[in-house]
DNA sequence: TTCCTGACTTGGTGATAGTTAG
DNA sequence: CTAACTATCACCAAGTCAGGAA
């Protein structure tokens, strides 16, 4: 098992004795223990304190990381000029830039062989190339699409008990500029739990409570939320990063298509990566030779990494990683800056089945009424949403009146929905759901197959010879529309699209695709390869945006974006202790732009929030930090800031944070003179603020520092926590970094409604099993002398055991009872805690690949299979990447 | 400069497929 | 084998941001 491990360990360890430069404060609330010390950690980071700058800085740019690694790079500085082309920082390039693989030419041949069925099963080796690639930072590799065969994973394992572990995390510290800042967003308020009896043991912690959605909340909103303190010191920014940061005029990396088309020239041997037709199972003997090569050549380049070969077991592992990297084809068709594709087949969309009416009558004034097909299918529409809580709202009924209404006619005996009882209509529907439930298995799999089969020619498409799989082939059925928050459209009909509504895009000499509705003919069709979009038609319920048909995660096209973006934001970590020099300097800039600006990056760093870009008046009245209002800030002395806001998809935002005093300062100063609903930075918009921070770094916008902060905090809780142990300790330790980058991210879920159920039951059980072992003790003690057991609750005598054999009871059903309360808190925990949306949007999939390859876990116990198709262009890192 | 259009990423939820406990 | 859960996925809403028109 040690496999690699050897060398990083130490490393990481010595760095937890390291003084911390930033640490969270705690919260508020108390947590018990447990909580709390785990929380702390990477909540909530302090940023700075004075003492320990010194030390900060140092790492700021990445030394430290670098340093760690032993590798990777430390060139960070790259050469001012980012170019264009690679973006990708230089550091990667050590490794070997070479091998960019390019793509166009290679291409055709890979290309050919799939077959129009998906390809389930390469698996292969490109691996090699991949690494490569990836290595070279450059952007464009090749990813291939081809989905993955099977990959069965088996491993079971499977649920180890999450929480398990968190306990015993030591805070962390972090240290340096790359470290994340933000601290600890979430407010904690701390809950009771409901149910009687608090799981409880030990520890308990008060759940943290999180905010509610739509901010009626509240629960609990008043309680503490945490406080972070930051503090950064001043004084670091490092001058070199500022030439550098001018930047010419290059377009940025991530549109530099054109280098790459340089690069790729290269790719050398991988040709033969292609064992498409290889049968799998003689395929992996092959992968695993495969990835023994590679990673051994990447060895060579590097000194640290731990070299494969090692033990057969390892091997075996690199399979793992390789076969789902993708195999294959070509690589993407090199873009010159707005090139996207070459050629492009696919068949277009397919279109939702025509409305059957049901004839069920629905009631008004208690009165059965006829209503025409149309009619009948919004009326039936409204009907099924009987039990949602969209029903409720004013604003739904109201919307969703005017649409109705007007399809009814101004004669119509319907004349007001109140007198409407659609549970006719609802009976019948479901009834029509529970029918479907009571199908045998063979019908239900009958009719899957059946849909399969006519949707199949719309789930593929062809990219530049590459079978690549299509995201939302399915147009939008018609529905009523169902707005986040208080949305002022909501309810409203979003009718049904047609042909004549959709306009396709695909290559030149590609068949057009045949439209699929008789009679009918497309909107339009196009041959734009700058974009990436299949199909599109304009929003039923916002006339002038548009709803695009894209290509799955998955694909070759999504996965180098993907990439980009991570590259980009690995660029900031070079520039980040300038640029938080820089907006230190100007919290106190007698301009009153230039302080906004400063504070207003200082909060996207600092607490990750979204841009904020200014919204109609026909959206949901959410704010993001440049459309922050007067009202959501609440200065609390000494320097504090309380934030409360509705942010994206009205999720409510709630924390409280020590700032820098400057900041609290300037803060007030902004709210001096403005009534609550003014704008907080009046100054200030987002293409303003982002046209700044293109000063400082070519291609940073706000958004970057979201995924800087994310994947950064993970890289390094995961570096500093993972110790040796069992696999689902780590699992444990990935789970809690995960947790503090959600939170982070202020990504919310809603509480299950049978949450509360579910941890009395736990409870429940809990005290049964205590029940137990307090008997089992009595046997013992009376087996000790001799006698025999008691007799069980229905009166049997139970078996005679010997002592040794109760005491091994015993300690069984304590470690049981031990893994539910473990269980338990990690669900408390994460209740309102959505794990996913970060993993998909915000971590780097290469740390955690990484991170998986040197303490050897299946990468499969972190990514589901989509994350494993997503991100099949980060499996070939090398285990020493750091972020 | 500001406004508007267009393209693409990010996000939460409900239905469903898959698992596990009883 | 069924009930109870959980994990996953499809869905589609809601952001971000670039670039060109006004």
């Amino acid at each position: 098992m040690a496999v690699q491990t050897s060398t990083k360990p130490n490393v990481y360890e010595d760095e937890d004795d390291e003084p911390l430069v930033f640490k969270r404060c705690s919260t508020k609330s108390k947590p018990n223990q447990l909580n709390a010390e785990a929380k702390k950690i990477p909540a909530q980071r302090q940023v700075g304190q004075p003492g320990k700058q010194v030390s900060e800085h140092c790492s700021s740019n990445g030394l430290n990381s670098s340093v760690q690694k032993g590798k990777m790079v430390p060139s960070t500085k790259s050469p001012p000029v980012k170019s264009p082309l690679a973006s990708p920082k230089a550091s990667t390039s050590s490794a070997g830039a070479s091998a960019v693989s390019n793509s166009k030419a290679s291409t055709s041949s890979r290309a050919s062989p799939v077959p129009k069925s998906p390809p389930s099963t390469t698996l292969d080796g490109h691996s090699k190339r991949l690494a490569e690639q990836n290595k070279s930072t450059t952007i464009k590799k090749e990813i291939n699409s081809i989905e993955h065969p099977a990959q069965g994973n088996s491993d079971s394992e499977d649920e180890k008990p999450i929480g398990a572990r968190l306990g015993k995390v030591k805070p962390s510290e972090d240290s340096d500029d790359d470290k994340p800042l933000s601290s600890r967003i979430a407010p904690k308020s701390k809950v009771g739990i409901s149910g009687s009896h608090p799981y409880d043991s030990k520890e308990r912690k008060p759940v943290v409570s999180k905010v509610q959605k739509n901010g009626s909340s509240t629960t609990d909103k008043g309680k503490a939320p945490s406080v972070v303190s930051s503090k950064r010191p001043l004084d670091k920014a490092n001058p070199s990063e500022n030439s550098s940061a001018k930047r010419l005029k290059v377009s940025d990396s991530s549109t530099s298509v054109k280098n790459k088309a340089v690069a790729a020239k290269q790719e050398p041997k991988e040709e033969d990566d292609d064992d498409d037709f290889i049968p799998i199972s003689q395929r992996s003997k092959k992968v695993a030779s495969d990835s023994k090569s590679s990673l051994t050549k990447q060895t060579v380049t590097k000194v640290g990494s731990f070299s494969i070969k090692k033990t057969i077991k390892k091997s075996q592992k690199a399979s793992k990683f390789t076969k789902y990297s993708k195999s294959t084809t070509k690589p993407p068709s090199s873009n010159d800056g707005q090139t996207k594709w070459t050629t492009l087949e696919h068949n277009g969309v397919i279109f939702p089945p025509p409305y059957k009416p049901h004839g069920i009558k629905m009631l008004y004034n208690g009165k059965p009424v006829t209503l025409t097909p149309e009619q009948e299918e919004v009326a039936t529409m409204y009907a099924v949403m009987k039990d949602t809580d969209y029903v409720q709202k004013e604003t739904f009924r109201k919307n969703f009146w005017a649409d109705w209404h007007k399809l009814l006619g101004k004669n119509h005996v319907i004349q007001k929905l109140d007198a409407c009882d659609f549970t006719p209509i609802y009976d019948w529907y479901q009834n029509e759901k529970e029918k479907k439930k009571q199908m045998s298995t063979e019908e239900k799999k009958a009719l899957k197959e059946e849909k399969l089969k006519q949707e199949e020619k719309y789930m593929w498409a062809r990219v530049d010879g590459n079978q690549e799989k299509v995201g939302n082939f399915r147009v939008e059925p018609p529905g009523l529309f169902r707005g986040r928050g208080e949305h002022p459209k909501s309810g409203k009909l979003k009718r049904r699209i047609c042909p004549s509504d959709v306009t396709i895009n695909i290559g030149k000499k590609a068949p057009i695709p045949e439209c699929p509705i008789p009679g009918e003919s497309w909107k339009e069709v196009r041959h734009d390869n700058t974009v990436t979009w299949l199909a599109f038609w304009n929003d039923p319920i916002n006339p002038r945006e548009f709803k695009y048909v894209f290509l799955a995660p998955s694909s070759n096209l999504k996965g180098l974006s993907d990439m980009q973006k991570y590259e980009k934001a690995r660029r900031l970590k070079d520039h980040i202790g300038k640029i938080r020099a820089s907006y230190t300097k100007d919290f106190t800039s007698k301009d009153v732009t230039k302080r906004q600006i400063a504070v207003a990056t200082y909060l996207i760093d600092k607490l990750a929030l979204r841009a904020g870009n200014e919204k109609d008046d026909d959206e949901a009245d959410t704010v993001g930090c440049c459309t922050l209002k007067v009202e959501n800030v609440k200065a609390i002395p000494p320097n504090s800031l309380e934030f409360n806001f509705l942010g994206k998809d009205s999720i409510r935002y709630e924390n409280t944070v020590e700032v820098e005093t400057p900041v609290y300062k300037a803060i007030i100063q902004f709210q001096s003179g403005k009534r609550g609903s003014d704008d907080l930075f009046d100054m200030l918009d987002t293409s303003r603020l982002n046209a700044h921070l293109k000063n400082v770094m070519d291609g940073l916008t706000a958004k970057v520092f979201r995924t800087y902060n994310a994947s950064i905090t993970l890289d390094d809780i995961l570096n500093k926590k993972t110790k040796d142990g069992d696999l689902s300790e780590k699992l444990v330790v990935y789970q809690h970094a995960n947790k503090e980058v959600a939170i982070i991210c202020n990504h919310q879920r809603t509480v299950s409604k049978t949450h509360s159920a579910q941890m009395s039951k736990l409870t429940e059980k809990i005290d049964d099993l205590q029940v137990i072992v307090k008997d089992l003790k009595i046997d013992l003690d009376r087996a000790k002398k001799g006698k025999p057991p008691l007799k069980d609750a229905d009166g049997k005598q139970k078996k005679n055991l010997t002592p040794e054999a109760l005491e091994r009871k015993i300690a069984q059903t304590n470690a049981k009872i031990e893994k539910m309360e473990l269980d338990m808190r990690t669900k408390e925990d994460l209740k309102t805690v959505a794990l996913g949306t970060s993993k998909i949007n915000y971590l780097d999939p290469r740390i955690t690949v990484a991170w998986c390859k040197r303490h050897e876990v299946p990468i499969e116990k972190i990514f589901n299979k989509s994350l494993l198709a997503k991100f099949s262009w980060a499996m070939p890192v090398e285990p020493d990447f750091r972020f």
